[in-house]
DNA sequence: GTGCTTAAACTGTGATCACAGAATCACTCA
DNA sequence: TGAGTGATTCTGTGATCACAGTTTAAGCAC
């Protein structure tokens, strides 16, 4: 299975905003490591484009601090030290909690049903523990909720936020010692917002947002 | 005045870094007027550069939302509704009031006159009504307070906010009917982290964000 | 076997060209 | 006078090449 983008298809208009979205996927669900290093004309050969527009893709994602971009040398995932990883999920628990509040306000029935499938597939993936998997669900719940806010600024930087932590996070699942020790906030969340319990969707959220500095602590 | 980049001396190790960074300034002080267009061979000639250094700064820039990228189209400053800019200063209200309240714990005395020359510029550049001026020392003082909390990401982050909000801004104060009309909390809020007070330094940090948004309803 | 040197392979960066779509402006015809 | 239409200019995009650092690995001396 190559990797090769076809232009005639895809909803984005260029190449370079393609493999953008490719790779920022793979950053958020954990496909590619921390330190894992990303090679411009590696990557054009795999995508079947010429350099160019991975290299504007690399580049933007470097300019967000998604990889590591020194000059002359490869690109680079970031390998986050404790501090760092830290300040994300400070970040992500100070973002996601406002959004969480916000979004109270506009939430609907559907939605709730949406949000409980992510919750299935979360602990069906974790079961399998597929890492990538996992992480996509998950994923998909968070920007579910932060979207009902309707404020795009912000749903974009709790999105960049996922993008740096994820394969922080996937490399702290796969290492992970007791697996059973599942500490998912989410079915509680939910329970949150139908009650319209904006406080306590906020608390819960950003208790979820350090379960992945827990992750941490458990390795040592 | 041209605009040419001398390669040797800036610290940057590449154009497109240097670009960028001119650039993200102009933004942030209001040089850039919404919907002003941006070309690449324009800037290209500008700089005294090829176009690729500046369209890698462009895009780097769209990927932001400091810019507006269509594809075949001329980037663009954005043109931000009232909605929009809201979105925003919600979220500088959110982070900066976040950065606020952390600041506390680590300023020294140091920064206290720092802080107070930042504001006195501030009136100077206010008076003298040069838009920039007023708008860059602005920046340097709540750059300052956010870049106290130690969190680099939360600081590219605020910093993202004033980059979109600059040009904004600058069309509101150019456009204001009595300029007299002076809102700036950041004496009081000096005073609130002298004191040390977390609570008091975040509201006040919070109210001085939503001064952008009063500025357009003032304009109707 | 170990350490140093050197050469080859690989890295991002910048410049230049070709191309296709968008916008603009002048011209024509009603 | 006005709307439509054509060509010209301007836009970003992608490919390809040359270049200069960086890294890697092989080879040589000790």
């Amino acid at each position: 299975m190559d990797k090769a983008i076809n232009p005639e298809k895809d909803g984005s208009e260029n190449l370079s905003a393609q493999i953008y979205a490719d790779l920022r996927l793979k950053l958020i669900v954990g496909e590619l490591r921390p330190a894992e290093s990303l090679s411009i004309r590696t990557l054009a050969e795999k995508y079947n484009v010429s350099a160019m527009p991975v290299r504007e893709a690399l580049r933007q994602l470097a300019s967000e601090n998604a990889l590591i971009g020194v000059a002359k040398k490869a690109y680079r995932v970031p390998d986050l030290t404790s501090d760092e990883a830290a300040n994300l999920f400070f970040l992500r628990a100070v973002l996601e909690g406002a959004a969480a509040e916000v979004a109270v306000a506009n939430i609907k029935e559907a939605d709730f049903t949406l949000l409980s499938r992510f919750v299935d597939d979360m602990e069906k993936t974790w079961a399998k523990r597929d890492c990538s998997a996992f992480l996509l669900s998950n994923f998909h719940f968070h920007r579910h909720v932060y979207s009902l806010t309707g404020n795009g600024a912000l749903q974009d930087m709790i999105e960049a936020l996922y993008v740096r932590t994820g394969p922080w996070l996937a490399l702290g699942i796969v290492n992970l010692e007791n697996p059973d020790h599942w500490m998912g906030e989410h079915p509680e969340i939910i329970a949150a917002l139908r009650a319209g319990d904006a406080a306590e969707a906020r608390r819960l959220t950003e208790e979820d947002a350090r379960w992945g500095m827990q992750l941490y602590r458990e390795l040592g």
